[in-house]
RNA sequence: GAGGGCGUAGCUCAGUCGGUAGAGCAACGGCCUUUUAAGCCGUGGGUCCCGAGUUCGAGUCUCGGCGCCCUCACCA
């Protein structure tokens, strides 16, 4: 059967039988392996060399990644989140007294060896039944071997948490990308470079929280489970509540709340909106995804594209380090200012003939294999720069100025009611977000919801949202408005080729095992 | 939804023309106080994704199913 398991809960066992507990408690004041090589500059540690100050003592803790056993000496390289450090536990340099650290918590009660805790001897014997992928602390001074490897030798050994599973392959680690994603867990522990995908994530959304506290938004939490679903044209998941019997949606988009918000007096909003649509699952789409939404009170479209630049310029530059970052064979430069495109004349310059031209764009479109007949002009127009102008906005470009039917929310352009005050930054081909000049006119915005609904027809169960038309009779400030794909930013910046690479847990069908 | 690719030991992968399943790492037993993917000697380990079929014989060929990846479509 799966002997290894079987291997490694024996070794649990004969832990417990030294009266020590394979999965200890606290162990705090830890210093990370990233500083202990920092601190280790200084001390000017020749090879062979074990320091003997204080400045050299350190509290380590990790998961064992590589093990060698050389008798009477073990090295092992721990992980923690900062880096890798080698340890080295040595049997006569480990002292008795305490077969676990000072304050370490994982002797045994009521066991043989508990008073006055076990012996140096005990500490070795638990060292020699490591696994790879136990989780252990140490206490200890620092060094360099012989080769001049930066290494923690023991004084005291801990043993923090024991594997009974083993890990992946010491040197490949988990490559195959179901695995990868079905057990992240070990994709995390067995391979940095995933990790640190997720940390950057974090830093990218606290970057952009830094951004927005900085230019006097406030972060609010609108509803998820929604009884009318809106904001967005997408098909939506479906749920119920069982008291209230009541059907609900899980949000496509927070925007007809936030827009409450700005009704309300919250002059200035944000959120980092999980938004759920059940649409086809493709490398830029997972059912579930993080919107950043955020609305202006007094502000419109040109101040979401500065905002925009300095979110996702401002996170290359100073998360990542660079306005220059590789994704795949291209290298993508955010340097700040982004053009400011036309639609109408970006369609001009690459498709050969301007968009008014209905007829041309009708026959392109047939080239293009398209069904155009029952399709709408604007329809039709958009698949045509999607398939021709979209494959050039490779460096950041904000599309400016899309035709107004496309657009049920945003405020016509003063010059010309043909278009609307919207925009799309596009990176790498890619839409990576939304904004407009918010429509605040109830009574049109009453009417284009309802058009967009007869446009829909029956294939959805939309319905008119009266209350978010009611609290624009209310008086919405003029607004600009913002979302950004934060998942796909985060692809960007971190040059990962999948959405799911940058989500912990991607949605995959249950495993049959 | 359509097309293509992949699925073999815990992990990473070989497996020729259809002929009784292989390696490295990991594991197990032994040796080793300066290793670096440690090394040396020895040992064990398989639902070849699942199910049918063809065949004397299937990891390999055929059909069906499941899962994952990619492209296209839908969508955003």
């Amino acid at each position: 059967m799966s002997d290894q398991i079987t291997d490694r809960k024996a070794k649990l066992e004969k832990i417990r039988a030294l009266g020590v507990d394979p999965y200890g408690g606290r162990f705090e004041s830890v210093t990370k392996n990233a500083a202990i090589r920092a601190a280790s500059e200084p001390l000017n540690i020749e090879p062979g060399q074990i320091v003997e100050s204080d400045a050299a003592r350190f509290r380590a803790a990790g998961r064992v990644v590589l093990y060698r056993d050389i008798g009477s000496l073990i090295f092992m390289t721990v992980r923690d989140w900062t880096g890798d450090l080698q340890f080295g536990v040595s049997k006569k340099m480990l002292q008795g007294g305490a077969g676990v650290s000072p304050g370490g918590t994982n002797v045994l009660p009521g066991s043989a060896g508990v008073s006055p805790a076990v012996g140096g001897d005990t500490t070795w014997k638990v060292a020699k039944l490591l696994d790879l992928g136990d989780i252990v602390g140490i206490d200890g001074r620092l060094g360099r071997t012989k080769t001049g490897e930066l290494t923690l030798w023991a004084s005291h050994f801990t043993l923090l948490s024991k594997a009974v599973r083993p890990p992946p392959e010491k040197y490949h680690g988990l490559t195959d990308v179901e695995a990868r994603y079905r057990r992240r867990y070990v994709d995390l522990f067995a391979s940095p470079e995933s990790q640190r995908v997720f940390v950057l994530r974090a830093r990218i959304i606290d970057y952009a929280r830094d951004v927005l506290r900085r230019r006097g938004f406030i972060e609010v939490d609108t509803p998820v489970l929604q009884p009318i679903y809106g904001g967005a044209a997408a098909r939506p998941f479906e749920t119920h509540h069982n008291t209230l019997d009541m059907k609900l949606y899980l949000r496509i988009s927070p925007e007809l709340y936030l827009k409450r918000c700005l009704v309300g007096g919250l002059e200035r909003v944000y959120e980092f909106a999980r938004c759920f649509r059940n649409e086809g699952i493709s490398p830029r789409h997972n059912p579930e995804f993080t919107m950043l939404e955020l609305y202006q009170a007094y502000g419109d479209y040109h101040d979401m594209m500065d905002i925009t630049e300095e979110i996702i310029a401002g996170a290359a530059r100073d998360v990542i380090g660079s306005l220059k970052i590789k994704f795949g064979e291209r290298e993508i430069d955010y340097t700040p200012p982004w053009p400011r495109r036309r639609y109408t004349e970006l369609f001009a310059e690459h498709v050969g003939f301007p968009l008014t031209d209905l007829a041309k764009v009708r026959v392109r479109a047939r080239e293009l294999g398209m069904e155009e007949k029952k399709l709408d002009d604007v329809v039709v127009i958009s698949k045509v720069f999607e398939h021709h102008v979209e494959p050039h906005l490779v460096n950041p470009t904000f599309v400016i100025d899309y035709p107004a039917p496309l657009c049920p929310l945003t405020k016509r352009h003063p010059q010309d009611p043909q278009l609307a005050l919207r925009f799309e930054p596009y990176i790498n081909s890619m839409e990576i977000g939304n904004a407009y000049s918010e429509l605040n006119d109830p009574a049109i915005q009453r009417e284009n919801l309802g058009a967009q609904l007869a446009g829909e027809g029956d294939e959805t169960m939309r319905v008119m949202d009266e209350d978010f038309c009611e609290a624009l009779e209310h008086g919405m400030p003029p607004a600009g408005g913002l979302g950004i794909g934060i998942d796909r930013v985060v692809m960007l910046l971190t040059g990962s080729p999948s959405i799911r690479d940058v989500l912990l847990f991607p949605l995959q069908r249950p495993e049959c095992r």
